[in-house]
DNA sequence: TATGAATGAGAGTTCATTCAT
DNA sequence: GATGAATGAACTCTCATTCAT
């Protein structure tokens, strides 16, 4: 009986993360303050009442989401650097990111959301700086791997070549996801490789 | 008559800016989404009925605000620049904006809110992407000018090193407006002075 | 300088009696309660405090529409009985009234209105069943002069046919306004016809 | 536990049924356009929420309450003529609807609110003419039903005798209604017996 | 475990009206 | 005489949430 139990739960658990997933897009789309159950009720056929019985309070779900989107978003790029050794296409493959490999700029709307979400949310800004810093410390990494590796000529600070890294990652991201028809995807991508090379003295 | 109507008006438009001022400290303190009507009233002792007769709709208000608060954000890097020369200087000075010199991070978290707002506001959108241009224009020709007058040494093309200096810009004052400890406003100065360095070949 | 107070007056009052014929147009359209100041500003181009100036309160308003209309209804169909000696061509001339000719169905419209605001209004109702009375006697003059005229051969009292007759007009005028396609104002007239011949007994 | 539910809908199916009786009282009083949710709400101590959640918006709930009334309206006309056989007396019966017999004049003021809701609703417009015609055709049976009894004498099509004495009904309904005192409801009543005595052409 | 019924709190918006010019 | 500015009151509607099943 325990079993039947187990599998159960484990079937509700399925569900949940299938709810969570959707939930996802409905967020990037609305926006966090926009989302109402009802919309997430609409995108998943799942009532209100259960929503609710899964996830608690509005504010829980969308935490939830953003935990979740945090989670997903770091998991694929770590799948992603899975196969590659070289530490100039590691750091190419996370700046992909932005170029709208990873979800189309679902990922990216969320980061924004939970960062924003964050501002107002003591607990939830502690996670989110906890991401940020697993972001640095994985590209400072690299950088360091690349030094050693003779790859790079810098005499900055890894760390510190990381964040200007993650910057130009965040900051070019802006326009691509707003559109802007003078910095498209593809444009990102070059005038961030071309920075990111200046500033990892890129051999 | 017409001059004592004048005057009225004049005193109509006086109030109606100085309400819009302060609402802007309530968009950026709240988030856009989480400004009710009932906020700006307690914020600035004007009644609801009021503020629409001013604004119009909520959105109205708000499109009102991001309008206000793009226009002073660069008035006040104008005013900043007008006493500077040197290249490298008006670079730090736009810079510095970063720092929270102009404006704690009001300015900053409105830009980050009328962003977010473009996103779903076509018409919003248009000014933002212009408002974008116009940065990246003020930018390119510092460089231009810097090139010119050989105190950088770069041979990338102005407007694209316009735009990655904007986007280290908007990058690092990320965590910076999040509180993040690891990235304080005077460290986020530094590394962006450095990465700007590298960037325009800074002599 | 009296003269030109009274010209002045006389004009403002020619302007209140446009002002008030445009009204009648709203109303009939709106109906009575869904009628806001600011519909009869945007019909008329006159401001709505000019309306309060003119009018006073909205009720002020609307009842002066109804009066208006009342009058302008019970005068329109004196003018037309004018030429007309035949006392069952001078009841069709009235009969008519149903089929639209008089001003579309503005002035059915209307006598709805003023009768439903009526009914919560005693001031307004003891002038609607004032009309009312007037309406009666007026058929019932025409009744009774067509059967000295030996045109009608009824034993009814004429004012009973009178009121007969009256309802019948109100009652194929809903159909009718409504439009109903089984009862179009051409069939209503005939249908009228038929029926007040057989009240009168018309020879 | 399909049973329990079944009957909490059954239950809830109830209580809105309730509530609507009461709200056609309210209607009918106020009107419709100055019937507010508040108003039913102090009527039947139901709150706003749930009156909106059984009905939806308010023109939702005054569609309903229509539809209630002319549904009712009929059902107790034909309970009313269950027991009558003679075409005549059956004509007689209906016409007591004028008298008031039937729920004072809730249920004409109601017939006139969604009258006149239904000039500007084009999907009630449609309804109502759908009742329109069905008080018709019962009208129209009982007329060739009279002819053949040889209790009428009359060579007009029965359709159009029906719609002349639904025009006198409804027509000598409008001054009862108001309260003249020069038509009150027993008059109004000898009035349509003699004019629906001479139209059918009784014997 | 899952879900529909019911409801209260809160917000935007409309609109008549008052006041000053 | 005529009109714009300002404002409070009223109302509808959305939505999260609680309760019962």
């Amino acid at each position: 009986m325990s079993e039947v139990i187990g599998e159960a739960r484990r079937r509700s658990a399925r569900k949940r993360a299938d709810v969570l997933a959707v939930a996802c897009s409905v967020v990037a789309e609305r926006g966090a303050d926009a989302t109402r159950f009802a919309d997430v009720t609409a995108a998943t056929g799942v009532g209100v009442s259960t929503l609710q019985y899964y996830f608690g309070t509005r504010e829980d779900l969308l935490i939830a989401v953003f935990r979740f989107a945090a989670q997903s978003d770091f998991d694929a790029v770590g799948e992603r650097l899975a196969g590659v050794a070289d530490p100039w296409e590691r750091l190419m493959a996370i700046a992909s990111h932005l170029t709208g490999a990873i979800g189309s700029d679902t990922g990216w709307r969320l980061w924004v959301e939970s960062w924003r979400w964050a501002l107002r949310d003591p607990e939830l800004r502690a996670e989110v700086l906890g991401d940020y810093t697993r972001w640095h410390v994985l590209l400072a990494e690299i950088i360091t791997a690349g030094v050693s590796a003779g790859r790079f000529a810098t005499d900055a600070v890894p760390m510190d070549v990381a964040r200007q890294a993650l910057a130009l990652i965040d900051g070019l991201a802006l326009p691509v996801a707003l559109g802007d028809p003078q910095v498209t995807g593809a444009m990102a991508g070059d005038l961030l490789a071309d920075a990111l090379g200046r500033l990892t003295g890129l051999r």
